[in-house]
DNA sequence: CTGAAAGCGCTAACAT
DNA sequence: ATGTTAGCGCTTTCAG
């Protein structure tokens, strides 16, 4: 059986109209008589017919697709926002192609001409890594893009994100409010824009309006066993409270304190900045700064439908609203 | 800037040579004297021409795009298997449409057929769901498909996987020589070819083998929640030892016990059947049957690549080997 | 080694 | 309401 044996030429013919007529009824136009139209739907049943995508998408220019640039899909934070994205473009009939950009391999705007090569109909990015010629390839073309979970420097681009420096700085307030005074950040990348223009200024800030002195910024921190290694230098540095930046990170901060025989909260107060899953289920369960990820996915998909149809988007940069979990890894007091 | 303003025939024009000449040099056809390659090639970057997929498409009817069906991203069981679907694919210059399943609007046959009117070239199917439509729907086609981290019932399709059955009689023996008697499954859909045709059966012989009785299958116990939940019933049942089929729901478990005061593993053993990171992460952390997910999903889209280029695949059922890891959730005796 | 020409399967004016 | 006719941008015989 061929991949595609039945075109919209044979159910034409076994209709008896013509293919403009088939592809009207298959669109859903309403310009088709009643009887004609499930006369042809009759026999797109009994032929099965299906179109193909593919040449749609050469004669309309429209793929019903949009990219997804993505990291890491191994990382929950990602996985959690394209499930937003995901539900959204089921619901407006987009498919996905999804690109990740961690492997080596892959260029951010290689990722993107490639998708733009497939002629996607827009694309929602959501590394917090948005290098110069990456800029540069969304501003070459006129495919839509909007940016999820992250925002760029100049808010050139549609983004949905929430305010980091807001919520930093009151993740930053319950450990100062639970009594601590040694407070240190830890970061992945410090040079995305989150990294560099949102969570260090804030964090610096903070420090210097509390009188804290300069602080401790620990970087390159990106794992769970550079979390485990890192505890030594925590304590070494007499640190009381940390704002981690990812969960597995502040994961592998806490097996280490454990396995040390530290106590959390008491010895050291931890909260995660980006909570998945993860940051629930482990025990002490971590305070986080919990982000609506499905929700940054979704109204970011959402966003995107309505840039692809040219409908009018007043508001380009949105910001959804956080919370702060108060679990076991703070005092909270 | 248009999306696609310049044209294989622009690039001819400027070259002064036909499209197929630069339909050859785009695709590397070896029939181009040097020189016309160059000069082809030139004038290629300066117009900055990139060929528009969907039209090479619709010619060649070849998409260099392969369709992932997923039950759910946010499970790191598929996000990993995709991940190493994922390298492979880049390597072989594929790209992915991802279709996840789990949405109530998405039946697993309107997957299928949604990838094939896309024309992917092949697929990898990820749920150890496989309904009776979506059988029928591959049978139809013959678009090459290959299941990744499952099985079907009578081996039609190709597949990678491991021998659920050796792991899970591994596992429960682990148990056994721990000295416990009161063995446990617990799964999720019990209706799944790898519950229903291997770790059931597998279960109820270790059982029988061992005149322990009847045992003890709990099912629908899907996550973190549920497990937390089932505690106490298997308090109630006097389960001593348990092989769980996810790792968030092992982990519900443990977080159930530990709330409770029971000791892990003294009170209760727990072996975890389909590892990710987060079974590594908890402490104390779970011992586990590690599938090596990221070397299926590879291995699966290697055979896929080749299927695509009909090429010899002599081994379709794949097995790969997984190791039991032993950790804090048991005694290791 | 290169060019001409016929599609690939469908959409979208434009007629009627 | 329906049909006719050009393409969409590219690949692929087939000639030469």
């Amino acid at each position: 059986m061929r991949k595609q044996d039945i075109t919209i030429y044979d159910v034409a013919r076994e209709a008896k109209v013509s293919m403009a007529t088939v592809s009207r009824v298959v669109n859903g136009n309403t310009n088709v008589r009643k009887d004609t139209r499930e006369r042809v739907m009759k026999v797109i049943n009994r032929l099965h017919y299906q179109p193909n995508a593919v040449a749609q998408g050469l004669a309309s220019k429209r793929t019903t697709t949009v990219g997804l640039i993505v990291p890491d899909l191994t990382n929950l934070y990602f996985a959690e926002l394209s499930k937003g994205i995901d539900d959204i473009a089921l619901l407006y009939k987009y498919n996905i192609i999804i690109t990740s950009i961690e492997n080596r391999l892959m260029r951010e705007d290689q990722a993107i001409q490639g998708l733009l090569n497939k002629q996607v109909d827009g694309v929602i990015y959501m590394s917090d890594n948005l290098p110069e010629e990456a800029i540069e390839a969304f501003k070459r073309t006129d495919t839509p893009v909007v940016l999820a979970g992250t925002k760029d420097s100049h808010s050139e681009f549609p983004s949905v994100a929430i305010d980091y420096q807001k919520a930093d700085t009151e993740a930053l307030n319950l450990l100062y409010n639970d009594g601590r005074r040694n407070l240190a950040l830890v970061l992945g990348n410090p040079d995305t824009v989150v990294s560099a223009e949102n969570r260090i200024p804030a964090y610096k800030k903070f420090m210097a309006d509390h009188g804290l002195g300069e602080g401790h910024i620990y970087t390159n921190i990106k794992d769970h066993s550079d979390g485990y290694n890192l505890l030594s230098q925590l304590e070494q540095d007499g640190i009381d409270g940390v704002i981690v930046s990812r969960d597995v990170t502040a994961v592998g901060i806490l097996n280490s304190a454990i396995d040390a025989g530290k106590k959390v909260p008491e010895d050291l107060e931890i909260i995660t900045a980006n909570a998945t899953q993860i940051a629930s289920v482990v025990r002490p369960a971590l305070t986080a700064i919990r982000q609506p990820l499905y929700d940054i996915g979704a109204v970011a998909m959402r966003m995107l439908t309505k840039l692809m149809n040219n409908e009018e988007v007043p508001e380009k940069q949105i910001e959804l609203s956080y919370e702060i979990l108060k679990k076991q890894s703070t005092t909270n007091e």
